[in-house]
RNA sequence: GGUGCGUUAGUUCAGUUGGUUAGAAUGCCUGCCUGUCACGCAGGAGGUCGCUGGUUCGAGUCCUGUACGCACCGCCA
């Protein structure tokens, strides 16, 4: 019994029995009087037989045939001779009766085969045939498959799936807006949103409970591998819960996707860690937990020393890395130049073997004796065999995140991040602002309507920028996939939170008056969270970058390069929104 | 806004110290081949070395600028 697709349904058929197949020649194979081809279609590939002594006009057709033409062919099933255990159709064929070509192809500008010859730039021109790649479908059947995996449970569990609009107002707030001009309100433009955030606050305003949504979000920043100018988020939101019904019923959801996705089995209740302890074990808020090598506070230890470079700084810490005190001079000195790289950033690196004799060699042996060198191997917790890595510096936070560098690079290199292995862990208690130096003001760490911490709610007049925010992101291996809070739904609070925001009532009630006047209707209490379905779908297919689980995907420089978009538009356009384009900034840049 | 790497045949790449007619694999075309399945064999076509300016007797190779691609920093409430 086999599976072909037969007249657009897929049925199950039998060795002798009369089948039609469409697809796609993936290529043909001309022995003299024999032609084999290999037709292709969503579902896997067929061998189809033409034969010179059965039909010698069919066969000399078939000869035309090139790589993508467009085929149906009536035959019959047949048992092969000589079986193919490499292809799951391996052991049967069809012996062709008719072939009809549907449409002819050009020759592809790169092999649709599972290990292309196409360069990413080539594939995302010619996008429609690097998607009829078995490699790149799957991850789109993947994203399929979770999108109704999350649908089923977001549904199981009563939350009610709404969309909300796409042309919304803009807010300066956060990250810049994509604009679309308005027609018939000229010189006036809507937003894209970059995420529902306050329509489904709204939503529990109406009393909607418990809302979801696959919502496309749009941010207008620059592009890297985990970031694109639209995505998609899991957007959720719920009224009357706390901080840890959010947290349960989402590491649930999480639970059940792996499960389902993969066959992993998360803990039954994930870590949550701190975000003052993910920084200072981690130097993240996004620490990869698929290894160890967490950083080991040096300032006592090795101020002690006479190592002059020590004596100024703020921060000493230190990363044991297992197994590497065999590395050499030259392994080292990569190390050095990795973490004086203008984008990390450090001044140099300090590192210390502890040989598998029981000897240490160090970079610093000048400053430190044989009995300082021990305590750091005790402090460290480091074996025979182990390489310790130590980063200084003037500024703690700064250090710490070069620590974080070399921490994910030593893991690389001993191939510690696992694709297959799957971390996961909440961030929690995260600071409620930043200080922003641009700006000169704070600035929410996750958005202004966060609700703090109720024991801190006392600081935000003295000390604000040591409140804690009811907000928690959800991370997997050493990557952001989601995150949420608490919602603030007391006007006077909110109130308060613009005004530390260093909004002025008018501009808080220009910007989201809409949203405070909804909180004098009867808020309920809420919470929310959204996932980055577009990261989560990657992690679970292992890939490198979300693009390859978006169907057309825009380019670093934020192109579609098969579209060519973004484009000039027509004059008259232009024209008819009341827009004028000035490109003369441009044009003086390329001067100089 | 910044840093690094890259750009050579349809495609993926190699190209030594600057030196004759720029190579390989694959794809493509032609012919042969009745059990192939990455079929095989024989032959063939295919190049503005991203663009620009410079150094030089001579530039794919060195230098300036620029465009594009990728990764990263800044940025991403």
């Amino acid at each position: 019994m086999y599976r072909t697709k037969t007249n657009g349904e897929l049925r199950i058929a039998n060795v002798g029995e009369a089948v039609t197949l469409a697809g796609w020649v993936q290529r043909t194979r001309k022995m003299g009087g024999m032609t084999f081809v290999d037709l292709r279609d969503r579902y896997g590939i067929t061998q189809i037989v033409f034969n010179n002594e059965i039909d010698a006009d069919l066969c000399e057709h078939a000869n035309r045939l090139g790589r993508e033409f467009v085929v149906q062919i009536t035959g019959t099933v047949a048992e092969r001779s000589s079986k193919n255990s490499k292809m799951p159709t391996g052991d049967i064929e069809v012996i062709a009766k008719e072939l009809n070509i549907l449409s002819e192809s050009i020759t592809p500008p790169f092999t649709i085969e599972d290990n292309t010859d196409g360069g990413d730039d080539l594939r995302m021109k010619y996008r429609y045939l690097d998607l009829r790649r078995n490699s790149v479908r799957r991850n789109m059947e993947l994203r399929h498959q979770m999108a109704i995996l999350i649908r089923n449970f977001l549904d199981s569990k009563d939350f009610l799936e709404v969309e909300t609009p796409i042309l919304i107002g803009s807010t300066p707030e956060g990250a810049r807006d994509f604009v679309v001009p308005s027609r018939m309100n000229p010189g006036q433009f809507y937003a894209l949103p970059q995420s529902p955030q306050t329509l489904k606050q709204l939503l529990m305003v109406a009393g909607f409970d418990r809302y979801f949504q696959i919502a496309k979000c749009f941010r207008d920043e620059d592009l890297r591998a985990d970031r694109q100018p639209e995505f998609t988020q899991i957007d959720c939101e719920m009224s009357f819960v706390d901080q840890d019904d959010v947290l349960a019923i989402f590491e649930d959801l999480a639970r059940h996707l792996f499960k389902e996705v993969r066959g992993v089995d998360l803990p039954a209740k994930l870590q949550q860690m701190t975000w003052h302890d993910a920084m200072r074990r981690f130097g993240s808020d996004k620490p990869d937990l698929r290894f160890g090598m967490e950083f080991v506070e040096l300032m006592d230890t090795m101020k002690k020393g006479k190592f002059g470079v020590f004596d100024t700084a703020a921060y000493i810490g230190g990363i044991c890395v297992p197994g590497c005190a065999n590395y050499t001079r030259k392994q080292l000195d990569q190390l050095t130049d990795f973490v004086k790289k203008p984008q990390i950033g450090a001044k140099g690196l300090v590192y210390v073997k502890y040989n598998k004799d029981g000897t240490a060699k160090s970079s610093i042996d000048k400053f430190y004796t044989p009995e300082d060198l021990q305590e750091l191997k005790e402090k460290m917790g480091a074996k025979d065999g182990d390489l310790v890595l130590i980063l200084s510096g003037d500024n703690a936070n700064k250090t710490r995140i070069q620590l974080c560098a070399l921490r994910l690079e030593m893991g690389d290199q001993l191939g510690l991040r696992d694709k297959d292995k799957f971390e996961c862990l909440w961030i929690v208690d995260f600071p409620l602002f930043e200080w922003s130096d641009e700006e000169q003001r704070l600035m929410a760490t996750h958005h202004p309507f966060t609700m703090p911490c109720p024991d801190d709610i006392p600081l935000l007049d003295t000390h604000p920028e040591q409140v804690r925010a009811q907000a928690y992101d959800f991370v997997c291996n050493g990557i952001e996939v989601g995150g949420g809070s608490l919602r603030i739904h007391d006007t006077k609070l909110q109130e308060k939170m613009f005004k530390l925001l260093g909004f002025t009532p008018e501009r808080a009630e220009a910007q989201f008056g809409f949203l405070i006047n909804a909180f004098k209707y009867g808020a309920p209490p809420h919470a929310g969270l959204a996932f980055g379905f577009d990261r989560l779908v990657s992690i679970m297919a292992g890939l490198d970058s979300i693009r390859d689980c978006i169907a057309f995907p825009k380019n670093n420089s934020g192109r579609d390069v098969m579209l060519d978009a973004p484009s000039v538009l027509e004059p008259g356009q232009l024209d008819e929104l009341f827009l004028k384009t000035d490109l003369t900034r441009i044009n003086e840049d390329a001067k100089k």
